[in-house]
DNA sequence: GGGTTCGGACTCTCAACAAT
DNA sequence: TTGTTGAGAGTCCGAACCCA
């Protein structure tokens, strides 16, 4: 079964609204090429310099690298080291890591939140105009937080004092700054079973601020955050990639970026399409979309619905239509679109303070 | 087979607390 | 005053169901 995303994996579906500038990747990069960042405030085009010499500064854009999972190339290799070869992430290895956050709007339109979809945060979204349904894509009010409410004494956790910050997921570990585990996984419990493969998923997004870096050589040792060698460095030289890529906000001694204009040609000019970052991050940690949330709800053990046509609507979050007039609308045919938004409020229009 | 419904997991927000 | 906690409120995944 298709899901949302899927089916409106058309045309609609591919005009994201965000980022607004990105433009494609100028061709002439591979997309095994791995040696640049996928994320780039100006093409490394020749065309194309920092804006300061006379050159047009190009748009912000970014693409998606077959690169191995868990990493990102703003700087190529040092001279003399090969750009390594990867492989395409396995799905099923993507699904054992922890799933990763999903992302909501800040307000979906009342159509979408009544039918439980995703919305997105442009009016009308895309599920409205897919749908024809976009006079009605307005947002929701939100409810005003109830004030005063009681609550019991806090429990102050444990604090961590390792010092790190983690980054959205991203937990440091209690060893060292540099030891990072992929989507949060935790490389200190189940000491007993071996290790998972190496999952190098990493964030999409670096911190803010940092520029994530390559695979050391084998050999080089990234400083440690305190001065000290990174402890989750490859040892004896070995190309063991650590556990997790480490961000630099500067490049790491001895690596450069290109300047502007001198970037090396593709390998094969393959022309590289752009992305949405929001889809890049679902993507990357659903190569497999359906496989998956499949494994995923397996995994969580999600209980899934098992009521009929007449079940109660939902305790939580009482619905607006009633089903004496879902079963009205769906039947009278005056809706627009057919779809799962036919007996939405959009068509009667939005039923504000619908729980109030 | 495609569209619809909605349970419930998941995420976000922010007031209540706790620490300083 | 600042930082943390945790529950309320909202989003939306995805399986069950419906219908042409």
């Amino acid at each position: 079964m298709v899901n949302d995303q899927a089916k409106s994996a058309g045309p609609v579906a591919q005009e994201h609204p965000y980022p607004p500038t990105m433009a494609p990747y100028p061709q002439g990069f591979g997309p095994t090429y791995p040696g640049y960042p996928i994320y780039f405030a100006q093409p490394p085009d020749a065309n194309h310099g920092d804006g300061s010499n006379g050159t047009t500064p190009a748009p912000p854009f970014m693409i998606p690298i077959a690169a191995a999972p868990g990493m990102l190339y703003p700087y190529p290799p040092p001279p003399g080291q090969p750009y390594p070869q990867f492989q395409q992430p396995a799905p099923p290895a993507a699904a054992n890591g922890p799933r990763p956050k999903r992302k909501q709007v800040k307000m979906a339109c009342t159509n979408c939140a009544t039918a439980c979809k995703r919305c997105d945060e442009v009016r009308p979204c895309q599920r409205c105009v897919k749908y024809g349904i976009q006079e009605s894509c307005i947002d929701g009010v939100r409810k005003e937080r109830q004030k005063g409410i009681k609550r019991g004494p806090y429990k102050r956790k444990n604090k961590v004092t390792t010092g790190d910050a983690s980054f959205g997921g991203f937990p440091a570990t209690g060893g060292g700054d540099s030891e990072w585990q992929a989507n949060g996984a935790s490389s200190s419990n189940a000491p007993s079973s071996p290790p998972p493969a190496p999952v190098h998923a990493i964030p999409h997004y670096p911190p803010e601020g940092f520029f994530p870096y390559f695979f050391p050589p084998p050999g080089f040792v990234p400083p440690g955050h305190e001065g000290g060698p990174a402890p989750d460095a490859a040892p004896n030289g070995t190309s063991q990639p650590p556990a997790m890529m480490p961000y630099y906000a500067m490049p790491p001694p001895g690596y450069f970026p290109f300047p502007p204009g001198v970037y090396p040609p593709s390998q094969n000019g393959a022309q590289v399409p752009t992305i949405d970052p929001a889809d890049a991050t679902r993507n990357a940690s659903q190569p497999a979309e359906s496989e998956g949330r499949v494994e995923e709800s397996q995994a969580t053990g999600k209980k899934r619905y098992k009521g009929g046509k007449n079940r109660e609507s939902k305790s939580k979050k009482p619905k607006v239509v009633p089903p004496s007039h879902i079963s009205e609308t769906s039947t009278s045919g005056g809706t627009v679109g057919g779809s799962d938004q036919a007996s939405e409020p959009g068509t009667n229009g939005p039923v504000e303070g619908d729980d109030v």
